[in-house]
RNA sequence: GGUCCUGUGGUGCAGCCUGGAGUGCACGCCGCCCUGUCAAGGCGGAGGUCGCGAGUUCAAAUCUCGUCAGGACCGCCA
């Protein structure tokens, strides 16, 4: 190296007396007029530089802005008795400055890159993101996420996989989540579509023998935006033949306990496995959060024979709120009024007390009643019960996990810090089919997820009770991947689409060059795929996803650096055969 | 498609409910002073289409409607 002999951060270890080269950026300085500090930051941290102006070499210091590029050159000297600074990992030294070059200036900026300056409006953050990335926390956010990506590549290099590449511009298909679209320039009318998983192409590679891909895919979602939603993403994907649905868990498993351990430093160990119904009927969610309590209980028992016409004959799922009997009127009338939002017909709720329990509808339970519901959630004086009874065990339980999750933040039983807790966790066993709106049988994966051999002979009898061989990973609560074993054979798949009422003609015409393909001796194969900027997210501490992405989209999919979306020239789309339909709006 | 929150010198806020002169706070910026700071300090100064457009009113940052932008969420995301 010839600007620099070294980096902020290495005058920490450097020889006292030595003379040292830095370059970086100006992110403070402390002028005192005989005497001028200068925060000098680059990547790797902070280094403090003393400079006297009346020295030859050093005269322009007192002209040095923020963010002005510079070069220095001086000796690595301990700080005087009592002014190091302990806050910083160089605190105990700084450069005494022979000569400062301004390598450029800088304008003034137009949000402080202060760390203790928080919620400068985000959009503006975004239009100067390359700014906002020289802020200490973009940077390490964007080291983790390399890391997590090194770590991921080892992990599966290791275990035999090949990393391969599929197309980006691909067919559409109906299917899932709206797609983006490319028109063809040379089959004017045709589109490509951005693949929302490379899921075809993967299953295409073991049939071609691949025997174990991985890929760190981009993808594409034509949605809309939430806090840890983008229109494009990346995930790890991977395949293998002649595995399991086990084998699999325990090959990602080998790779997010690299991830961790490369990040952390922590040993996350084996991760634990729930199935489906298990993690419905304890968190009332198929991405349970499982770093706090609050479990639901099925009550129904307990009032089948109730004088409360609302429990009787129905499922009732009931939960406890510890120490949160001291909830106010208020707060129990909103959580009424969610639980009405999210599907159920009410909300019970009772306070326990050292007599029994405090409730609107007390008068209608029996003593024998309310003991056994005491006894069966355990609940203790001070607690609050909160109960809901549907026809559907399933309602109840959707409701009550969703309400488990907001009372659990409010009540702070839910931690807040993602960082903290590292609670992975295999939920397995999902159902093969959910019902649509008409009650018709939909795919809850994909439409070549292998059904669980135990429930094949349910396909055409009752094929909503049919289980799969499909398994989401999730972390914290939130849903990070998910995969499952696939149909290889023909017949199954067959069977599969007239079940979902897809005829011979429109599966051909669907997914004819898959079909075709598992023709020719596919072999068995199951596979995995999860959110790296998700995986990230949590590691890094973060709420939403912009912040471990380097250039994001805002809500409505716009870049506000670049101004992307953007209208293209006239000619561009006669190249290509279109004629736009929808006139522009007025705009800002 | 929907619900809610936000928009005020370069930045972050207060002011809005209860209309009365662009009023205030902190940071930043510019100038001067200053040899041990690390959110340096002192003195002085500049900087505004209150997102945009209508409406109500003698009078609108403030009330009403619309619109644009950003954010959170619902729908959506096999």
């Amino acid at each position: 190296m010839t600007m620099r002999t070294t980096v902020a951060a290495g005058i920490a270890t450097a020889a006292l007396g030595d003379e040292v080269t830095l370059c970086g950026w100006v992110a403070n300085r402390r002028d005192h007029g005989g005497i001028v500090f200068l925060d000098l930051r680059d990547a790797s941290g902070l280094a403090q530089i003393v400079a006297d102006p009346s020295l030859s070499g050093c005269e322009m210091v007192h002209d040095v802005r923020a963010e002005y590029v510079l070069q220095v050159t001086g000796v690595v000297s301990p700080r005087p008795e009592g002014t190091v600074n302990p806050d910083l990992p160089t605190g105990a030294v700084e450069v005494v400055a022979q000569t400062v070059v301004v390598l450029n200036r800088s304008e003034p900026l137009p949000f402080p890159l202060d760390e203790t300056h928080h919620g400068v409006d985000e959009s503006l953050r975004l239009k100067y993101r390359y700014l906002d990335l020289r802020k200490p926390r973009m940077n390490r956010n964007l080291r983790v996420r390399a890391e997590t990506v090194r770590a991921i590549r080892q992990a599966f290099d290791a275990q035999g996989f090949v990393e391969v590449e599929t197309p980006t511009l691909t067919l559409s298909t109906p299917e899932g989540a709206r797609d983006y679209l490319v028109p063809s320039r040379t089959q004017p009318g045709s589109f490509y579509a951005l693949p929302q998983s490379p899921q075809l192409f993967k299953q295409l590679l073991m049939v071609g023998g691949l025997d174990r891909y991985y890929q760190i895919a981009h993808c594409w979602r034509d949605e809309d935006l939430r806090a840890d939603r983008q229109p494009e993403f990346t995930q790890l994907d991977m395949e293998a033949s002649f595995v399991d649905d086990v084998d699999i868990r325990d090959m990602v498993t080998i790779a997010i306990q690299r991830v961790v351990g490369t990040v952390t430093g922590r040993d996350i160990g084996e991760i634990p496995s729930m199935t489906w119904a298990e993690a419905m009927a304890r968190f009332g969610s198929d991405k349970p959060d499982t770093r706090f309590g609050c479990e639901l209980n099925d009550v129904s028992t307990v009032f089948a024979t109730s004088e409360f016409r609302a429990f009787a004959g129905n499922a009732v799922v009931a939960m406890c709120v510890p120490g949160a009997g001291d909830a106010s009127r208020s707060r129990l009338d909103a959580w009424t009024d969610r639980s009405k939002a999210l599907g159920a017909a009410g909300l019970v709720w009772m306070r326990v007390t050292e007599t029994g329990v405090e409730s609107p509808v007390a008068k209608f339970c029996t003593d024998v009643e309310i003991a056994a519901l005491i006894e069966t959630l355990g609940a203790a004086p001070g607690d609050l019960l909160l109960m809901v009874a549907d026809a559907r065990a399933l309602t109840c339980q959707t409701v009550l996990g969703q309400l488990r999750l907001e009372v659990g933040a409010e009540r702070g039983l839910r931690p807040t810090g993602l960082g903290d807790q590292l609670n992975f966790l295999w939920v397995t066993d999902f159902p093969l089919f959910e019902p649509e709106s008409q009650g018709d049988p939909v795919p809850a994966h994909h439409p070549f997820t292998m059904p669980h051999p135990d429930d094949v002979e349910f396909l055409s009898t009752d094929p909503l009770r049919v289980r799969s061989l499909a398994y989401d990973l999730v972390l914290n609560g939130i849903e990070l991947g998910s995969g499952s074993v696939r149909i290889h054979r023909p017949d199954l798949q067959a069977e599969i689409f007239s079940v979902l009422g897809i005829d011979e003609e429109r599966a051909e015409e669907r997914f004819g060059f898959l079909l075709q393909a598992f023709r020719y001796g596919a072999p068995p194969h199951a596979g995995f795929a999860f959110g790296v900027d998700r995986l990230v997210m949590i590691l890094c501490d973060e709420q939403s996803l912009r912040e471990v992405i380097a250039f994001p989209k805002t809500q409505s999919g716009a870049d506000p650096l670049t101004g992307a979306p953007g209208p293209v020239d006239a000619s561009q789309l006669v190249d290509l055969g279109l004629r736009i339909s929808v006139p522009k709006s007025p705009g800002s």
